[in-house]
Order: structure tokens, then C-alpha cells, then sequence
DNA sequence: TTGATTAGATTAAACGTTTGACTTAGATAA
DNA sequence: TTATCTAAGTCAAACGTTTAATCTAATCAA
């Protein structure tokens, strides 16, 4: 098979020598190379494809213009959106993606940031488990010390400190249970996963501290332990709320979107009026929200924007190469769709 | 900020040479290192967390873990169901992937191709524009000459002659039509992109010969000029069958789902029952479909295997490091949900 | 004892760039 | 004339690896 053009076959061609090649190219002290020669030899780089190999660039110094992304599982919708718009915002930026789907699995992510510390990646945008006091904790300091640039997305403050992208979970979950109590609603639930993930933890904060603040009872919570994107998992929470209908007349399900989607379905099998026997607000906002019957009334995420934003921060923070303690909060938004009835209090 | 450790470091402290470091960690020639030596050097490695420079390594001739890969829209489910079968074949065979979304745009695609080939990546997969005599089909033609495998997925037989991973598109559509014959439908439509895509043409085809062969009339085809997956463009052609409601019975919609789930929702907003007043049949299998009023009838691409398949491909090219020709055509299954009505016919 | 063998380690060159130091030749100044 | 300056290039070292070639003792055979 054959091999990339390099500087050395310009050289050749042009007749001088390599480093004149690399001036001429990178054009930065003005006036070292004649600019006759200049142009013969982008003429010749033009006609060969020429394209500077990146991996001797970053030996010399330079940064590779790479960043890794790890992800839970990239046919998940609000991680695709979000993987979307680093992507864009890393073109703009000239900063391309090692994309590594992690499936929240401790091994995968551990083979993620070795893969990351070998290829020398410039930084590296994190949505992992990454808990205090994890192995990945310690990795992630590895990453650093190594000269990676770390950035959380879609992590919270209990995460630990580092620059991060991310909404107010807490407040978000808050707002939900205050905009369903605004609709009538009075016996609210909860649907939530037992994963170990902090931000699961900020929103059943933000749940409980609303139901308290407005007086009403919270602990109506369905707890799920296992859910997958894919279906199984869900039926178990969505006949237990069945079997419970009257206990509540609206329910607020985290994660998100597809859990509750997965839920309605159930219900609906089974022949409950969503939204009049039970109201449902999802989380994330993602598109299939709109094309279920009803449409889903949930709490959007900024997805797309909060992944530019991770890049665009990631990529400052390198160019500034030191350590800033930063982060981002996106603004959260309730969209009313069809899956919230309201209540006339008399 | 940092450095990442080097086998300097190592053998400093050690106090042996680089060479005997990277002997000792590559452990390939028996015998070189005394086993002595060989645990303490590890042991040092593992300390200091040490990953080797792919990057240098690739200078010396290895290649880089690392393959290019160029889809049109990542947050459309098809792809990143591909994208997430292509990850996890890397994973096992050691080999990553940097992601790159083009928009169906060739200044995109062009963009990605220069990046591959200056990251030097082993080789690329591809899902992009690159139709016979455009400009992208030289680049590819530099990418291999480059040293720089190339792979083809979800592309046409028309596309050029590149190993490729595919199904049969025009046997596709050419079974849904009989599907769609064999439940009693004699007056079958057609939704297509205008899109100048041999996938499509290949469909189409299918569709026309199927309808010939049937011995019925293959001209009710809606052509839709624009459309993406967000929205926008689905009402046109939705309408514009609206309008002429009796003229079929069923409608085959390509590309896809995406496509049909829209059109859908546009109907039903107008009042049209699905089945019972125009059946519809799909394409892809992405999840979407089984949260659809009614599930959407579809047909199935294994898109995950095909991803799977396409990184395994890849890899054993790779390997072997000369040109062969080979193509991989998966099987495409009708799946029968609630959207396709059953007819008697007298 | 001498010469050959071998295990175990080192040297040095190379991969493709970048860049500070250096060279050369022609131009200018004194 | 001689010294100085400048424009336009070249040299060579370095980045972190790998590996063929080489070196060095210690071991062994005769």
C-alpha cells in the first residue's frame, strides 16, 4: 500500500530542502523563505495532497487536534443531539472527536481514558460514572497530570471539581413538580431509577424538597433497578404504578424521556387514559416526545447547545493551558405537550 | 501542565536504556530482558501509569489504532445504531474511531477526508456522497492510495467499486411491494426523496419492478425535494397524498422511517385513520416505530450487525494490507406491525 | 588457557515535523 | 577596502518509539 506524501518528497521535488518546505508551509516568520519558492512548493504540496502528519506534529510540541468523548451509549437520543453539537462546534474550532460509547460499564470507561492517555488526545469531554472516591476518580486525576484537559458534561457538583457543562438537575425536578402542582395536581409520584448517578440524586432532591414546600406527601416514589434503552426493565415500575393507580394523579419519571415513553406504552396496553387517569412529565426532550400520542410534556435539556458549549469551553481551557475551576449552567424549560391533564381545584 | 510518563522516565529510574524498557514492555523476543528486570520495569509502568505514544509508535511504523468514521447525521437513530455496532467491534479489536458528522455536505465531507488522512488513521469508513465522478471519489481514490483503508457503508453497488457493507435495497423495496400485494393493496404509492442518492435509486427501482411484475401501475410516486429529520419538508408530500387519498391504498416511504413517522403524525392531525384509510410501510427498524399509534410496519435493517460487520471488514483489510474486492450484503426482513391494513379481496 | 558461545544489555538510526543556530552571498556603510 | 548587515536558505537536534546491530561478561568446550 502506499504511503502519505511528507515533506521530504516536496522537498525533492522542489529541490531544497525540508525545513524550507516546513517554513514555506507554516508561512509564520515573514519573509524567511522567497516567495517564489513559497509558491512552487504549495503548488507542489497542492498537486500531491499533502496534509501534515499530526502525530509527528504533536511530537514537536504542537497539540493534537483531537479530544476524546465518552458517553454512556450513543443511540441514546439526548447523547446524540449533545454529541452533535460538540462535533459542530469542534469543526468550527478544528478540534475533532475520538468518540467511546461506555454503557456505564467501569471497565469500558477505564479503557476509554488509557486509549485517551496513549493517543495523546488534547482533552477529553466526560459523561461517565466517575463518582468520588471511584477507581475513575483517580484515573481522571491520571488524565490531568498527564496534561489532558478534562470537562464533565450532564454530571453533577457531587461529581467533584472540574470544569462542567451541565443544567440545575435539582431545580429542574423542582420546577416539574411546581408546574403540575400549578395544574391541580396534589398527589404527585415519583419514578425514578436506583442508579448510583448524582444527578438522579439532584432531581429527587428537587422533588422532595417541592412536595415539602408545598405540603404534600413525598413519598409516593416507584424505585426501578434495572432500565435499559431497549426495553426490559420498564414493565416492572409501570405495573407497579397500574396496580396502584389511585395513590397518585400525575407522576414525574427520571431519568427521562424514553423510560417514561416506555411507561406510557405499558399503560396504554393496558388501557389507562394518559393524560386523564394519569398525568406524566418526562425528562430531556428529546425528539421522539413529540410523535407519541399524546406528545409528552417534559422538562428540556439543551442538548445540542450544552454539547457546543463543552467543546468551545474544553477547547479554552486548553488554549489556556492551566487549571480554572469552571462550569456552565444550561437553563432548563417545562414544554407543554398533551401528557399533563389539569385539575380544576374546586 | 503534565506530561504524560515516557519509557525515558521509566528507564531512568530503573536505570536501564529506553531500549531495554521497551524490550522489557513489548516482551516479544524472549530472552532479550531478564525476567528480573522485566518485573521491575513493569511495576515501574504501572506506577506511573504509563501508556505508550501511539503516536510515536505510528512514526515508527505501527499503525494507528484509529479508523475515520463519516456518517450523515448522527443523531438520526439508523446511524447511530450503526455508529454504536461499528464502536463496539473496535473495542474488541483494539481499534477506535474517530467520529465525523458531514450533513450530506461535500465542504464537510471534504474537511474529513484531509483530517483522516493527516491523522494518519488506519483506515475509514464511510457513509457519505461520493457518487461516480464527483470530486469526493478522487479523494477516497487518495485516501487508499494514501495507505489508507476504505470501506463503504450503506451505499450503493453504484457508488464505485469499494469493499462495502450493504443490503439489498432493491430487493427491499422490492418485498414490501409484494407484501403489501400478498394484504390484498393493488393501488401501492411511492414517497421518495429527490435526493441524489443511489440507496434511493436502487429502492426505487425495486418498487417499480415489483409493481411491473405485479402487472400494476407504477407511476403513483410523491417526490419530495427537501427534508431532514428535525421536521420541516414531511408536510408537502404528506399533503400532497392527503389531497389524493383515493388514488392509493398503501404507500411504501423511502428512505425511511424517520420519514413515514412524520407523515404519519400529519395525517392523523388531519383526521386520516391509519390503516384503515392508507397503509404505510417503512423502512430501517429504528426504535421509534414500536412507539408509534399504530407501530410503524417497517423494513428491517440490521443496522448494528452491519456496523459490527463493517469494523470487522475493516480491520481484517487492514490487516491484510492489499486491495481486495469484497462486499458484505445483509438480509433485510419485513416486520409486521399495526400501520399495513388487510384487504379481502373478492 | 584460548576461543567460541550465549544471555543480557546498550547504541544508534529512523519515523515526519519544527525551530534555534548557523551559513552564504550579496548589499550597504564607514 | 574592510567590516557589518540582511535576506534566504540549510543544519541539526529533538519529540517518543522501535529494532537491527553491536557490545560485554560470563559460561563452556577443547
Amino acid at each position: 500500500m502506499g504511503k502519505a506524501t511528507t515533506l521530504k518528497d516536496i522537498a525533492s521535488i522542489a529541490g531544497v530542502s525540508v525545513a524550507t518546505v516546513s517554513l514555506a508551509l507554516n508561512g509564520k516568520p515573514e519573509g524567511r523563505v522567497s516567495a517564489e519558492i513559497v509558491e512552487r512548493i504549495e503548488e507542489i504540496a497542492r498537486k500531491l495532497n499533502y496534509q501534515p502528519d499530526v502525530n509527528a506534529q504533536r511530537l514537536k510540541g504542537k497539540r493534537l487536534p483531537l479530544v476524546g468523548l465518552l458517553v454512556p451509549n450513543i443511540t441514546n437520543p439526548f447523547y446524540s443531539e449533545m454529541t452533535k453539537g460538540i462535533m459542530d462546534a469542534g469543526r468550527e474550532l478544528g478540534c475533532y472527536v475520538v468518540l467511546f460509547n461506555a454503557d456505564n460499564a467501569h471497565e469500558s470507561e477505564a479503557i476509554a481514558m488509557e486509549v485517551f492517555i496513549s493517543m495523546r488526545v488534547a482533552g477529553a469531554i466526560i459523561c461517565g460514572i466517575c463518582d468520588p472516591g471511584t477507581e475513575e476518580e483517580k484515573t481522571l486525576e491520571t488524565l490531568k497530570k498527564t496534561g489532558i484537559q478534562v470537562l464533565m458534561i450532564d454530571r453533577s457538583e457531587w461529581n467533584g471539581h472540574w470544569p462542567r457543562i451541565m443544567i440545575d438537575n435539582f431545580q429542574a425536578a423542582y420546577d416539574s413538580v411546581t408546574y403540575l402542582y400549578k395544574q391541580g395536581h396534589r398527589k404527585i409520584a415519583l419514578i425514578a431509577t436506583a442508579w448510583d448517578l448524582n444527578i438522579i440524586n439532584d432531581r429527587e432532591r428537587g422533588y422532595k424538597k417541592a412536595m415539602q414546600d408545598l405540603g404534600l406527601d413525598d413519598s409516593c416514589i416507584y424505585r426501578i433497578s434495572t432500565y435499559q434503552l431497549t426495553g426490559m426493565g420498564a414493565e416492572t415500575v409501570a405495573e407497579e404504578v397500574l396496580v396502584n393507580l389511585d395513590k397518585q394523579t400525575a407522576v414525574l419519571v427520571i431519568p427521562g424521556d424514553t423510560l417514561a415513553i416506555e411507561c406510557i406504552l405499558y399503560w396504554k396496553n393496558h388501557g389507562v387514559q394518559i393524560p386523564e387517569e394519569l398525568s406524566v412529565v418526562g425528562f430531556d426532550n428529546i425528539y421522539m416526545c413529540q410523535i407519541t400520542d399524546p406528545p409528552l410534556t417534559t422538562v428540556d435539556q439543551p442538548k445540542y447547545e450544552m454539547g457546543r458549549g463543552a467543546m468551545e469551553l474544553l477547547v479554552q481551557l486548553i488554549d489556556e493551558g492551566q487549571n480554572r475551576d469552571c462550569r456552565k449552567v444550561y437553563k432548563h424549560r417545562i414544554i407543554e405537550r398533551g401528557t399533563v391533564k389539569k385539575i380544576n381545584q374546586g
